[in-house]
DNA sequence: GTGAAAGCGCTAACAG
DNA sequence: CTGTTAGCGCTTTCAC
């Protein structure tokens, strides 16, 4: 090395150190026939003295391919996002794919921008979770010209219509196991707890929304004494609620039962002795609460890879089925 | 629309349609001069019409600037680095930046593998929470004729040689500080635990090392007893120690406090009246944790910010200090 | 004001 | 076996 800062070598400087053309240098690189086992040799050598390296970008403008797949999640500091993010990029890694990450902030005007620079940093498909919903949305991702597959969040079309790649949870038989043996260990009165969904805004509450119904038809089939809690001042709620009967607090994600359960720590009440409660997803933490949060396990692994050999196949025009439903398992431990 | 799908509109399209030179199209699209107000209109008309988005990987072939930015980071399991990208991709955002994120998995040849490829990616620029350390490193790094910005882990050269640009914690200060508190509060006994630090691994240590070097220079300096867990299994280890005096446990990070809080609780053992325990970082799924944490908080958000904004300085070619020292602050909560 | 042409680094197609 | 050329979509330069 002549200078300590390597500058970038190209084919072109190749081809003029082994003068030949930049076919041939070409030829060698990449592996193709047509060349003479002494050319190549030569050639290798070369780039490799001078630390020759493609440049990818010069690749992809010629081919179309990036070799990216962008990633697009609510944010990092769930948990739950983290674990799956993580899980994406090492099994893109094992496939030769980079992840181009963006966070939506749940905000369904960021998610399209974000959507809309994908596009044109020319990712080869997108892995969503998805913050916008509805028929508008729905059209727009069908008008996509790559690859995408839904993350837990689905975005359905007009009944009929061909759905739009997916791979979620299911969810109604497993909170609907979950319940039914919460009731059989006596609890008379249920609470379900979980983030604010405000339909108007059309934000895409697809996930909750499965549990809620599930919980709601339930609630109502066995007519059991239950109770709501999805607004923003569901603690002050909570709090000023009066218990009559062995209650529980079924909530919608593990976030929102550790807040429940410093709750009632704050208020002097035991758990599960006072009240019971309930998470959702087995966030890895809870090892470290206690007592011990009993739970449903989200399998975040699975997710991440199924999504992403999805996509794959989807790219790779393999047909294939475009849609998994996952299994979740309920995970009880001491809190209910 | 006629079809649903849109297929890729380019400048050559729009020069078709309004009739006019691929020159004058780039004139209009991005807004320079030397272009009628009238033809401008008519062909920002046009390409709104048929949705005209600019192909980035060809702008960046020319231009040589992707308006990307390598993040490499150990894992995302840790809150820590959660976190730490999620504050990255934030600000990058707001500048116009996208992130490719890759995961080191704390693995040497792993990290040089993902600084190759995204280089040959043709990032603008990288933020390196690095895994390699020692003079070949420093010289590889040296090397890259792109800039780069170290976070918390520094990557040394030879004596007197230029610094890698770099952003970190004043750990050496607020770990005395912290000490000189827990002897105040009547600790005679000081146990440090950590990960697994091997130097012969070629690992990058700087962080817990200094933390380390401050912890026994103290022990030294105070004549206090003292002990080191930094092995696998420190787990074991430490329930077979006896205690004798006022124990403290020391840790390098927030896992490892909570480890031991939770060995000391299957050992029936209460804190902080048995044994007291400092952590290290303040994740913040310490909320969730009791008896409350007392650790260090490692302002992550600051060095996310300070680091981009570093990065970003160096791209800009502006002189500025390239070493940024962060300070951390201690809380104090039941632990301890 | 506008058009034409070169070139970023690479691959693919065709010619010799 | 090897060389030449066109072209991916864009920006820049120079000519009119």
């Amino acid at each position: 090395m002549s200078d300590l800062r390597r500058s970038k070598v190209t084919i072109k400087d190749l081809a003029r150190l082994c003068e030949v053309s930049i076919g041939t240098i070409d030829r060698a690189i990449n592996n193709k026939p047509g060349i003479s086992k002494n050319t190549r040799e030569r050639v290798l050598e070369v780039a490799k003295q001078n630390g020759y390296k493609p440049d990818r970008v010069a690749q992809s403008l010629q081919s179309g391919k990036t070799y990216e797949i962008g990633v697009i999640v609510h944010d990092l500091n769930n948990r739950f996002f983290s674990l799956l993010v993580d899980t994406i990029q090492q099994i893109a890694w094992e496939h030769d794919y980079y992840i181009q990450l963006a966070i939506s902030l749940r905000d369904t005007k960021r998610e399209k921008e974000i959507i809309e620079h994908m596009l044109q940093r020319n990712v080869d498909g997108i892995l969503l979770f998805a913050t916008n919903t509805g028929a508008d949305f729905y059209s727009y991702l069908r008008s996509i010209d790559k690859p995408i597959v839904l993350l837990s969040n689905r975005v359905q079309g007009p009944k009929g219509a061909e759905e739009i790649p997916f791979v979620g949870l299911n969810n109604c038989e497993v909170v609907n196991d979950a319940l039914e043996e919460i009731v059989r260990r006596g609890y008379e009165s249920i609470c379900f707890v979980s983030p604010y969904f405000d339909y108007s805004y059309k934000h895409n509450f697809y996930e909750i929304d499965q549990r809620y119904r599930t919980f709601i038809r339930f609630m109502q089939e066995h007519s059991i004494e239950h109770r709501v809690f999805n607004t923003e001042k569901y603690c002050e709620e909570i709090s000023a609620m009066e218990l009559h009967g062995k209650t529980a607090f079924f909530c919608a994600s593990d976030i929102f039962a550790l807040e429940v359960l410093n709750l009632f720590h704050d208020l002097g009440k035991s758990v599960p002795q006072d009240v019971g409660i309930m998470g959702f997803d087995n966030i890895d933490v809870l090892k470290y609460v206690r007592p011990g949060l009993s739970t449903i396990n989200y399998p975040v692994d699975e997710l991440g890879k199924t999504a992403f050999k999805l996509l794959i196949d989807i790219m790779g025009g393999k047909p294939s089925r475009t849609e998994k439903i996952l299994d979740a398992k309920i995970i009880w431990r001491e809190s209910i």
